[in-house]
DNA sequence: TATTGTTATACTCTATAACTATA
DNA sequence: TATAGTTATAGAGTATAACAATA
């Protein structure tokens, strides 16, 4: 019972903890003057890793024609491009252009810095919770 | 600097966790006929703590004009219900009705419920971690 | 005067169904 | 035949600006 109760309390304190953050994102990607899922999409997308538009549908799990008018607006923007994929032609891959990866690089220093609270564990408690969260998130 | 470093890796693996299950919600939504923003209304209403639909605008982090049609929708599914302010009559606050509360217990469990990933941690090991999360979520 | 919530409007996000090109 | 992506369409989510009621 112990063992079920400690697992469900870590559990539900990180679903606590995403929902929150959720609440943050709309204000932190207006800080970019992109949308909620943009960041998402731009958080995806990785310099030099080409991602098939498919795959960007499973990872956001929503329909795949959701996915050309997210792609449309962001490469209109200028911030990533389609490229025919070289293993199969009806696949279109989509890539960071050089603006894109600025922003991208910007976004991804905003996300990782850490909020003030983190002050409240020790230089030992933050390295074991990232083992912690190392293992469980592959 | 290892502390520093320390700090960093820790957020930006609660940071990679919470757009990970980002990208799950629109699906565990789905399973109860809801959207993403809908769950999290209804998450953030826990039964008899009627919220101000100013506060909720606040938690989602999106302009008042939004939550009408938000709140409009989830009323007209009978799940919540506007109610006037005891302390301010332009105030109207958000319950859930015996249905919306029957939903968000349901969903509640469903959020709850630990992914199989977790058998990777010892039963120490999570106790652990819940430990470190509840000092860093308050 | 300032604030809470609504309405009108416009744009983005999203799914469904039908389509094109390729496999 | 099956799959990747697009188009057309409709509805939900979202912000801005103007408004009504109340503080």
């Amino acid at each position: 019972m112990d063992h079920k109760t400690g697992a469900c309390r870590a559990w539900e304190l990180m679903t606590r903890f995403w929902l929150v953050q959720r609440g943050h994102l709309p204000a932190v990607a207006a800080e970019f003057d992109l949308s909620p899922v943009q960041v998402h999409v731009l958080y995806l997308l990785e310099p030099d890793r080409p991602v098939p538009m498919g795959r960007l549908a499973e990872a956001l799990a929503c329909d795949a024609s959701n996915v050309t008018g997210l792609v449309d607006r962001l490469e209109a923007r200028g911030l990533i491009e389609r490229q025919p994929a070289s293993f199969d032609r009806r696949v279109r891959v989509l890539a960071l252009t050089p603006s894109g990866t600025r922003v991208r690089t910007q976004l991804q220093r905003r996300l990782s810095a850490p909020p003030k609270r983190f002050d409240r564990l020790s230089a030992a408690e933050r390295q074991a919770l990232a083992r912690l969260l190392e293992r469980l998130l592959d």
